[in-house]
DNA sequence: ACCTGAACACCGTTCAAGT
DNA sequence: ACCTGAACACCGTTCAAGT
């Protein structure tokens, strides 16, 4: 009596060609949103989509492969700004907005998409739309070049700490008592500034969007009214 | 004839109290900036040490507490500009600098130092020095505080994007082939600006530290010369 | 108190096997 | 071709034991 699964879920056997690299790609990504970078395992993968562990590399060579997949994948997902006419200075901060959109969205993704080259044509189109952008701005050839990783840099940075921002949060939260907005205790003599501006620190604590857009607003400014 | 280590190393019984904290926070940033966060493994770890696996807890209590330690220990070693006087943008690019000068040296820690909360006076310092030069510089107080955020975000985004680039470009090179500074193949029709632009984009490509500096003028000038 | 190995519950992946 | 479980080499950590 060879009973299959001892004391698994009360999957049998799943129906031939259920399985295909678009659904893994979908359950991938409700993973990692969902229950975090951590829990994105090959078995959780599986147990996700109702099938034996092995079943996913029949159409994955591996993990790194299914994770630049989902990094494709998650670049298609941005809307970039249609219109074609209008300020460049506003075209352009459209662009970097739906980019820290999709971070936002996507928090675990964040360091799949930094982490490896990028590849592809989405991410291609929007490097070619900014540095075009900067150039009808009147920039010159390499301050384009620069202005562009400039956004991009900052953007990801914005992006990472909101990410790292809304975990700590939540862990705080699970402990108990709103430890001051992330702020350890300070002694008034030594941390004069820290002190004096505690309410707007911890005032501006939460907003992520609205923070990325000041100082998007100020990277703006320098890179093209100087 | 009970044989301790079958095929491990010749390491028979370390004299005692040979092991302490700091020895071991010492072995665990060696082990992060040599090999890599992914190498960072407690086995790894007690065989840097000549020690077995379970030393370390005697120490310890486990290996988030040391993440902790280390984070703590790499932003002693931060060395803020001394001088008390001088030009307010000055100063506040000092103190960036050397914050990115940080993440730059350690690469592996940047993670360790974004993804938690950062407790300890030495971050505690830093943002009260930066703050209170933001203000002395004529910022209000919420522009203080948005355009220490700001500062931040962009010198993590930056220092995230450098220690990325290098892996990538370690990779490339393991591989073999220039694969022209990780951009792909594109078509002239559907990418002008990026075809256009290519010799640029090559020439920047390297210089990190450079760049860095390149973004934080403009977003300083925005911030503070608006 | 400090260090040890064995053992447990995980992980990605290889392999031989089923349909 | 597609899916399966067993097995292998890893991981962090618990535990009982040595000195």
């Amino acid at each position: 009596m060879p009973t299959a699964h001892p004391a698994r879920s009360p999957r049998r056997r799943v129906p031939r060609n259920t399985l295909n690299p678009d659904r893994i790609l979908d359950a991938a990504i409700t993973l990692l949103d969902r229950d975090g970078a951590e829990a994105f395992t090959m078995r959780a993968l599986a147990e996700e989509l109702g099938v034996g562990t092995m079943a996913v590399y029949s159409h994955f060579r591996g993990k790194d492969e299914i994770s630049d997949a989902v990094a494709q994948r998650l670049l298609t997902e941005i809307e970039l700004p249609a219109a074609r006419g209008g300020d460049p200075g506003d075209r352009i901060a459209d662009i970097v907005r739906s980019l820290y959109r999709l971070f936002s969205e996507h928090p675990s993704a964040l360091q799949l998409l930094t982490s490896r080259p990028m590849r592809g044509d989405e991410r291609i189109v929007v490097t070619d739309q900014l540095l075009g952008l900067l150039r009808s701005a009147g920039l010159g050839r390499t301050e384009a070049v620069r202005g562009y990783l400039a956004l991009l840099q900052y953007t990801v940075g914005a992006a990472v700490w909101t990410t790292k921002g809304r975990r700590r949060r939540a862990c705080e939260e699970a402990v108990g008592g709103q430890a001051e907005a992330g702020l350890p205790t300070t002694r008034p003599e030594r941390h004069p500034s820290l002190v004096d501006l505690a309410p707007e620190i911890a005032e501006v604590g939460d907003m992520g969007p609205v923070q990325f857009e000041h100082g998007l607003d100020c990277l703006l400014r320098g890179l093209l009214g100087g």
